[in-house]
DNA sequence: TTAGCTACTGTACACAGTACAATAAGGATG
DNA sequence: CATCCTTATTGTACTGTGTACAGTAGCTAA
């Protein structure tokens, strides 16, 4: 490097942040992908040297941290509705947020032990309104973890990463491995391969960015949602059987 | 390297195979984690230069394709129970084989629509399963997905990996973190903290390597199978009403 | 004036994936 | 029995990576 930017911009303040640089890494990973992102391409990308980022964030891991839990806020639901339909509209709004940064699928399945900015607001919701559709104790953690589970899977899934960059081939390939399938093996799959292919996991050649999954998405919220009222119904009715005694 | 390790083997044949490379692969990641996984450790493990993998497997992904397949196969339940039943067990297996080989968990998700060699087996099963619950068209499609979603989530959630491998500290902080909840501002959380803590996605410091999850996931694929369940039903009824007509 | 802090620049290292060339051994073919 | 082809590997080399560490310019406060 020729030009020397030392305190480049207008003397106030230090020209990089960490707010800048997660939203610069955000950016990189949206338009070039995970795989393309690196801290030397993020520092170039900001005009500074690599090791800059080091003074804002502490490694590579804390960026991509940064990065989910940049993507991943605002999904709680504001409005006061009935504690499925709260459910619903978190499920969506979560789908929503990562459908608007597909790339970074992958590491949310990944960060969701070790994130270190916990949204505390969120998970107070959630148990509050488990709470009051009846969970109690093992109940609740149960019903909890099913709750996050439920938000976090589908997506991650639906968005799951083609392998490679230069994939033109690799669909082809894939397209043509499932449609080869032996009906005398496979009766089931062969039979309803039209209404499957390219729109069902593993039997398909692109992800939810070229083909969303909403229908399929909608179903499973839904049916998680059915179980969670069946069993929070039948743990009140045990509760009033015992009163009654 | 001073000895020249040239055809090693007894003269039979090659001294590697794609076999020998996957289960080295596996090895490594289950005793060293995914972290220390490389192509050059794998070769020096196997006593090879680096390259010679490439012989049999064209790439770092593909070897990573190929443990996830190896760790997946067997989980399609064998017995011919009630579809609900079969699903369960479908689950369950799941679950067991990939906690048998917690540190491969990361890549699950990201293979799921890769995998290049596709278990047709399973997938015409759970079709057929589910075709004999009456699921058709559409919903058939939607009822695949939630099964192949539902089996894949949790276990990837539950063994998602700690963030650092010198995790000691981390966890220590992360525990203060959570011990350290403001019960004004989030009542809920800490009013049900003593249930949740290290027990409940998010609001923990270990992962299900160390603290397995067993209830919650009963009680997750329970509430999907309920779900499940109750959509067949009301489509059947649905069914019976219109023959009636 | 100067000491110290902030926010970088600049260097360096160990390690990664993998393209590519060389080569040794065995089998097939003349 | 010489030659060539294929297989399976050795060996080299290149580019790119995360990040430790040392240096330094400018600002702030004493």
């Amino acid at each position: 490097m020729s030009t020397k930017p030392v305190r480049v911009k207008e003397g106030v303040g230090p020209s990089l942040n960490r707010e800048r640089v997660i939203a610069a890494a955000l950016e990189i990973i949206d338009t070039e992908g995970l795989d393309a992102f690196s801290i030397r391409g993020l520092a170039q990308n900001l005009g500074v040297y690599p090791t800059a980022i080091y003074w804002y964030v502490p490694s590579r891991n804390a960026v991509l941290a940064g990065v989910v839990a940049e993507v991943l806020n605002n999904v709680t639901p504001e409005q006061d509705d009935v504690w499925t339909e709260w459910l619903r509209a978190l499920f969506r709004n979560f789908r929503r947020q990562v459908r608007r940064h597909p790339n970074v699928a992958p590491l949310i399945g990944a960060q969701l032990v070790s994130n270190s900015s916990i949204d505390f607001q969120m998970i107070d919701c959630i148990l509050a309104k488990l709470e009051g559709a009846g969970f109690r104790g093992e109940s609740l953690r149960h019903a909890y973890n099913t709750v996050i589970t439920t938000m976090g899977s589908f997506v991650t899934h639906e968005l799951a990463p083609r392998p490679s960059e230069t994939a033109e081939n690799w669909q082809e390939e894939l397209r043509a491995t499932i449609h080869s399938v032996d009906p005398d093996n496979y009766p089931t799959i062969s039979r309803h391969l039209p209404h499957l292919e390219n729109r069902a996991f593993i039997v398909r050649w692109q992800n939810g960015v070229d083909v969303p999954l909403d229908g399929s998405f909608e179903f499973f919220i839904d049916a998680v949602l059915r179980g969670l009222l069946q069993v929070s119904r039948e743990s009140e009715a045990a509760e009033a059987g015992r009163a009654k005694h």
